[in-house]
DNA sequence: CATCAGGGCCCTG
DNA sequence: CAGGGCCCTGAT
């Protein structure tokens, strides 16, 4: 079982991101199922990181606005960290979640489109981001196929537990991922976890990270294609899966090489409205957000998909409940 | 109770 | 390149 560690708060950076940017929906995405290893409130993202071999809790408070953006971020971990280490630390934040993003162009091809447009205005600087690493999506993206929403829940959790380590700071109890080189399981006690024949998937990919059989940032500077070959190429990762980590890790905002089942009967309905149970054919889909969003297909459906989820947590929506599995 | 499909992917023919 | 199988679980 693994050790609680109670961190310390070490110190504070301001970062600054692009303008525009916008705080509560680039930290929170209603979409994304509750993982323990983050929490959220309005103005406040708590998030424990893996780096450089430490545990570190980190809470961002918002205290800018979206044309002027700035925010607080806490470091807390159990020692100090090395003085060369923060600048970098802050190098890496600025990468993951997305800070460098010139959404300029993206607000004026589109702050006249019919559909998107007030979208657009809604959610003015929000952007696609992820706040862990290119191996800890992976096993997000493992534990999430073909499963409900609530087994990808258990099942991540469960890795928690075993492989992980809680983490206490400012008030929380977070779950720290562990790294591919600590997580030496057999496939059978990965089983035990109940994540079923994902257990052969999470075992290779971690395998392929611990092997140095591929670097995340050798993988950054890399082109598209070679970016999408080598994902392709673990062992459970297919074409959804990379997908998802071409836009949100990668940062590629034009991404739309595959549509799944369930997001093409929501696109139908969302940009066609029609049936979700009689959809729109996946080419055509494509061929409708190459006419109306590149090269920005996975951030303008990205601003329509965010902005239909912040609906529904506000209040259900009645033709995408059945099309949601929880 | 049994059956089935799921917020995919692998493997086979 | 189409289709069956896979861990489990909740829905029917």
């Amino acid at each position: 079982m693994p050790i609680a560690q109670q961190l310390a708060h070490q110190h504070t950076v301001e970062l600054t991101p692009t303008a525009p940017f916008l705080f509560d929906a680039t930290f929170h995405k209603p979409d994304h199922f509750p993982s323990a290893d983050t929490t959220w409130e309005q103005g406040v993202r708590w998030q424990t990181m893996r780096w450089l071999g430490l545990r570190l809790g980190l809470v961002f408070r918002n205290q800018g606005t979206v044309d002027a953006p700035c925010l607080a971020l806490e470091v807390w971990a159990q020692e100090p960290l090395p003085q060369a280490g923060r600048a970098a630390m802050v190098t890496e934040i600025r990468y993951r979640y997305n800070f460098d993003l010139d959404l300029a162009p993206f607000q004026e091809q589109f702050s006249q489109h019919p559909a998107l447009g007030p979208i657009l205005l809604r959610w003015r600087g929000m952007r696609p981001m992820h706040p862990g690493s290119l191996y800890e999506y992976l096993i997000i993206a493992i534990v999430l196929q073909n499963a409900t929403v609530r087994r990808s829940v258990a099942m991540l959790h469960a890795l928690f537990a075993r492989y992980g380590e809680l983490l206490h700071f400012d008030g929380q109890a977070l779950y720290c991922f562990w790294t591919p080189e600590e997580l030496a399981a057999t496939e059978g006690q990965l089983r035990e976890l109940k994540i079923g024949y994902r257990a052969r998937s999470v075992l290779r990919v971690t395998q392929a990270f611990a092997a140095g059989q591929l670097d995340e940032h050798t993988l950054r500077a890399a082109s598209y294609s070679e970016q999408r070959s080598t994902l392709l190429d673990l062992y459970g990762i297919g074409p959804a899966s990379v997908g998802y980590i071409l836009a949100d890790v990668f940062h590629h905002m034009d991404e739309m090489a595959h549509i799944s089942p369930w997001e093409q009967r929501i696109y139908s309905k969302l940009f066609f409205d029609v049936d979700p149970d009689t959809p729109v054919d996946v080419a055509e889909l494509i061929a409708w957000f190459d006419a109306n969003f590149a090269p920005w297909r996975w951030l303008a459906v990205h601003y329509v998909w965010e902005d239909l989820f912040w609906q529904r947590k506000n209040a259900p929506v009645d033709w995408l409940e059945r099309l949601i599995r929880l």
